[in-house]
DNA sequence: GCTGCTGGTATTGGATCCAATAGTGGGAGG
DNA sequence: CCTCCCACTATTGGATCCAATACCAGCAGC
């Protein structure tokens, strides 16, 4: 029966990453204890590590709710991604091992076969954590994941309104970026990854849609 | 009696911030619920709070501790603020008014009076915090905020270390910071930044004596 | 003399109960 | 009929007690 409140925070963290909860919504101590089985208290620990992990928000006394966003701030947040993740790819290229490389080949070779908007988030988000798993700098990663986390759900109501036909895109931007690290190149690694980057957040730009809920 | 938590974790948090508890110490529950006057179960949030700010890290069974940072880790963190900093300068400085440009004058005129390290760090850290006062984007504020606190104690160590004669950089620096946010130039803001930044980064690696202890 | 086990102790994790607070609905007064 | 206030309820925060786990010291066996 070790530590209930890391089985709980699991539970939660891909209900709301999975998108069952969405922005807005608030989380009930009373309700998520019953349902995973365990009491209160391993939830209130819950809450505060997925706050940490910026899933979620804290309010004394009005509870935890999932944070609802600007389309400013997930702007922003997407010019933080450009910022850092090129930084975590350079502390990571040298200490990725050759079956990594092969499991990145792997991932999108799976992201090409195609299927649905969730299917594809999970292998992208894969995709993309498994180039940074040689930064030993928690501090880096933690951030680089928590962006990641918060913006999901905004990801996800992109993909779901811009289609299939942009894929190509993506797939041509991912084999750029998986060569690159390959050949060990850490710059153009890394201006690949930034470019990504910045075009999804302008595409996000040109989707107001995404943000009004 | 609102938020016993809060109260705990302010006082743990100017503790470590003003380096009565060192990095790798340990914080044990029962120690800081006596002393506090709370029972242990506010500090055992408190004690997440400061997790999720980088000041502390908790592990199952084993209880919590400050982190003790390699240099290796230091750098990369002061990489991030070179790339974060000047973003979250960008957007807060349409929104600096022209009293919170008269705080940081008056803010440097109290660095260049001089005073001792733990008077520095605080000036220090209130100015360029002051700065990005504007930046509505929680997710940027705080993660600037949480590489200022986890490398506090290396900074201290560093300023201790490397004692007043090379001051008059760091005035010259933040002065040229201050003209640039007064001329509203964002360009220029971002570059001094950034420099500041980069100096001090570069200045620390060649004190490897702080990252020993 | 060293190593590995085993018991005790210190410390953290979890459950239950009680207190405090915010949100809400109904009633009284204008 | 509208508004303001008060009490009620739903929900979170805190205290105490109990359980589980990790650390440590001492002892036995090799």
């Amino acid at each position: 029966m070790t530590a209930a409140s890391l089985r709980v925070a699991g539970q939660l963290r891909t209900a709301i990453l999975g998108g069952t909860i969405g922005p807005g919504e608030r989380v009930r101590q009373e309700e998520v204890a019953q349902r995973s089985g365990a009491s209160r208290l391993p939830v209130r620990e819950a809450l505060r590590m997925l706050a940490a992990e910026g899933l979620i928000e804290n309010e004394p006394h009005k509870g935890a709710r999932v944070p609802r966003l600007s389309m400013r701030e997930v702007d922003v947040m997407y010019r933080m991604r450009e910022q850092l993740e090129p930084l975590a790819l350079a502390e990571s290229l040298p200490e990725l091992t050759a079956d990594d490389l092969a499991r990145l080949g792997d991932l999108q070779d799976r992201i090409e076969q195609g299927g649905d908007v969730g299917r594809f988030l999970e292998l992208d988000r894969e995709f993309h954590l498994l180039t940074y798993r040689g930064c030993r700098v928690e501090q880096l990663t933690s951030t680089v994941v928590r962006l990641w986390n918060s913006t999901q759900h905004y990801r996800r109501a992109f993909v779901q309104l811009s289609g299939p036909e942009r894929m190509w895109v993506v797939n041509a931007e991912h084999r750029l970026l998986l060569d690159a690290l390959v050949r060990r190149d850490r710059t153009d690694a890394g201006r690949f990854l930034a470019g990504h980057i910045r075009r999804t957040r302008i595409e996000l730009g040109h989707h107001p849609g995404v943000f009004e809920g």
